[in-house]
DNA sequence: TCGCAACTGCCACCGAGTGCCACTTGCTAC
DNA sequence: GTAGCAAGTGGCACTCGGTGGCAGTTGCGA
């Protein structure tokens, strides 16, 4: 990595660390773009090439994080059945996150804290969605039928996740989140029972 | 109703009209508050004392429409299991979209073209989607596992319901939405077969 | 018709985000 | 090593959405 790149890869991590930081003591609609400036040493103009917005600090690593489970999918593709996939990635990304429950806690209640990044949070689910979408109908024809069940099943997916982890972050996510996450698969896949 | 009251009515009226002429003449974020205020012969003070920000435009009244939704599932609690509850929710609404089609495809388009009013959706949905868990864990039981069970059935309706009427939407709304809808609803009650 | 409450308009202001251009800094070819 | 170039940064002025505050207007009820 050049010296170039290097010092470019400190800047953006030290705005970030300034930026949460920031917005974990105030809030985050509290905290303005010009103070993080300040403390991180940038300008505004120069934060903004780095972030798009300033969502983006608080999501950061969008495109990467997406790639990554768009490579997951691909490599599970051609065996599994969808449900399977599914359960594998909920293996890989709910061990993740249950190991770092106090990280992904802090975040949550930031996020819950200002409908701007509730709606950011929401696109992003979306972006994960049509991924999940596109895999299913990879798998299973590519009629128009097939299109509307892969669509359909993916929204119920991400449905379910967004659902289960918002139940997870209430109880402190104290429950193990795989557990919680294979329960809802089987729930998608044999049927929900009227009765719990 | 009042002189005072009328006029209120109409000056709402106008400006909403107005403001989605142009949204769909010139698009969301290429119109702006002052080009609005100006056509509709208002202050831009009084038209953000009518709707609360730029996108309360594009979805007006939307705590009486989800006050109409939560009568709904008021009326519909005591006898019916949730899935029935949610067919007949599939009926009235769908069926009422069907309807307006025009409209709803037009506004649709605007949806579309603008992360904000994507983000805005969302959180939207979020609210019906808490009211049905909220009618959920009401018919069953109010443990924590109920509640569970509840969200994340809820969290899966969302779900569908947003999977399928993307889909609609992509066929210019010439499908039968009622028809998708309870189809999307069974594959939920009897679990979704692997193949379509 | 008088007094009050509701409503409106205006103005100054804030914060996010952009376009533009001058300036600095690291890289590279010679 | 250094000249020249591209990448990156800072600063400034500007736009636009949104708010606070207050003065002025208008409908309503006594």
């Amino acid at each position: 990595m050049n010296l170039r790149e290097r010092k470019k890869a400190e800047t953006r991590a030290n705005v970030l660390r300034v930026a949460n930081e920031l917005f974990r003591e105030k809030g985050f609609e509290q905290t303005t773009i010009e103070e993080i400036c300040a403390q991180a040493l940038v300008s505004k103009r120069t934060l903004f090439r780095y972030f798009g917005d300033k969502e983006g600090l608080v999501f950061p690593n969008r495109e990467e994080r997406l790639e990554a489970f768009r490579g997951f999918l691909r490599a599970a593709e051609l065996p599994r059945n969808p449900f399977d996939t599914l359960r594998s990635a909920t293996r890989v990304w709910g061990s993740e996150y249950n190991e770092s429950r106090d990280r992904i806690l802090a975040q949550q209640r930031l996020v819950e804290g200002s409908s701007a990044l509730l709606a950011r949070e929401r696109v992003i689910d979306r972006e994960w969605e049509q991924e999940i979408a596109a895999a299913f109908a990879r798998m299973t024809g590519s009629d128009a039928d097939a299109d509307l069940w892969a669509r359909v099943l993916a929204g119920a997916i991400m449905g379910v996740i967004r659902a289960t982890m918002s139940y997870w972050f209430e109880s402190e996510c104290r429950a193990d989140l795989v557990e919680l996450g294979l329960d809802a698969i089987d729930k998608l896949e044999r049927g929900f029972p009227v009765a719990p």
